[in-house]
DNA sequence: TTTCATGTTCAGCA
DNA sequence: GTGCTGAACATGAA
């Protein structure tokens, strides 16, 4: 369920589980989810090196990796000159991921002698990439295969390719209400575009947009100042909320309008049924009572 | 059997 | 340039 609570919690996950151990094996199972490299570039890239931090940035996912072997030679020799040659060699190389619609990463426990191979036991079913660590490893699956998994040296870079705006947790209030002053859009297709806020995606945007109190089809520049200061604050509120529930949508305050984000669904305030419509192209649930 | 789905990108058109 | 619509991608679930 990949939006940006769900990136979060799988990073958290990565953070746990998968750092500082050595990468045995990179097995490419499909290679439709490869991001413009193929697949023995990616894993003649990161065998023999480890994943040593892992950061979110909206709803992606990067992981640094370092090379091993420069590494502990860096640890042995001291000498400013040659740290020099070393930095160069172990120039970073980090894993970008983007979870499309279905993708996961699992973290796999795996016991002594036995390994996470093609249709083992310890694979998830839908695996696409498979790390294999010593007695251990990830599996990046991925029913729809809308998830993309690529290389980049520098996530800055990276980010400013793909023009990401400012991630949800981290965006400036003062650029989040002059940018919503410029836009002559709807909110719910503001808050969608990646390059204007990046994590939001069309169940939190609903919800944001609930807990706010505004229309999901009001024009973007028509949103005052005291709506848009609620609805920044709903977007820290709720995506922090959904980050310490899992992502469990059950786990939810009674007061959010998720749970109930399905046909014949009822606003969680006062029981009228929820309004269901296409906005920008995506399934739409708002409370028109709660909403105007 | 048909329709819909948590995302992104692109073509075509107003 | 802005924004909207529909299609494409691929597959499971209702």
């Amino acid at each position: 369920m990949p939006e940006l609570p769900e990136a979060e919690i799988v990073r958290r996950n990565l953070e746990a589980n998968c750092l500082g151990k050595s990468i045995a094996e990179v097995v490419v199972k499909d290679d439709r989810i490869l991001d413009n490299i193929d697949a023995a570039f990616l894993t003649k890239s990161l065998k023999g090196r480890r994943f040593t931090s892992a950061i979110r940035y909206g709803k992606r996912i990067f992981l640094k990796s370092e090379d091993l072997q420069v590494e502990n030679k860096q640890v042995k020799d001291e000498r400013a000159e040659n740290q020099q040659i070393n930095n160069h060699q172990s120039k970073d190389l980090w894993l970008t991921t983007h979870l499309g619609m279905t993708g996961w990463i699992d973290c796999l426990n795996i016991p002594d002698g036995e390994r996470p191979i093609r249709d083992s036991p310890y694979e998830p079913r839908y695996t696409r990439l498979l790390i294999i660590f010593d007695h251990s490893g990830m599996a990046y699956t991925d029913p729809r295969l809308f998830g993309r998994l690529g290389l980049t040296e520098s996530p800055d870079e990276f980010i400013k390719q793909r023009r990401l705006g400012p991630d949800a947790l981290k965006m400036d209030f003062d650029e989040f209400s002059k940018g919503l002053r410029r836009k002559t859009a709807s909110i719910k297709t503001v808050l969608l575009d990646q390059g204007f806020i990046a994590g939001l995606g069309n169940l939190y945007t609903d919800e944001v947009l609930f807990q706010a109190g505004i229309n999901p089809q009001a024009k973007s520049y028509a949103v005052n100042d005291t709506r848009s200061s609620r609805l920044f604050q709903s977007i820290q509120e709720v995506l922090n909320t959904a980050i310490s529930s899992g992502s469990d949508f059950n786990l939810l305050p009674e007061s959010y309008l998720l749970p109930h984000r399905h046909r014949n669904g009822r606003c969680p305030k006062d029981g009228s049924i929820l309004e269901v419509i296409k906005v920008n192209g995506r399934t739409t649930y708002f409370c028109p009572e709660h909403q105007g």
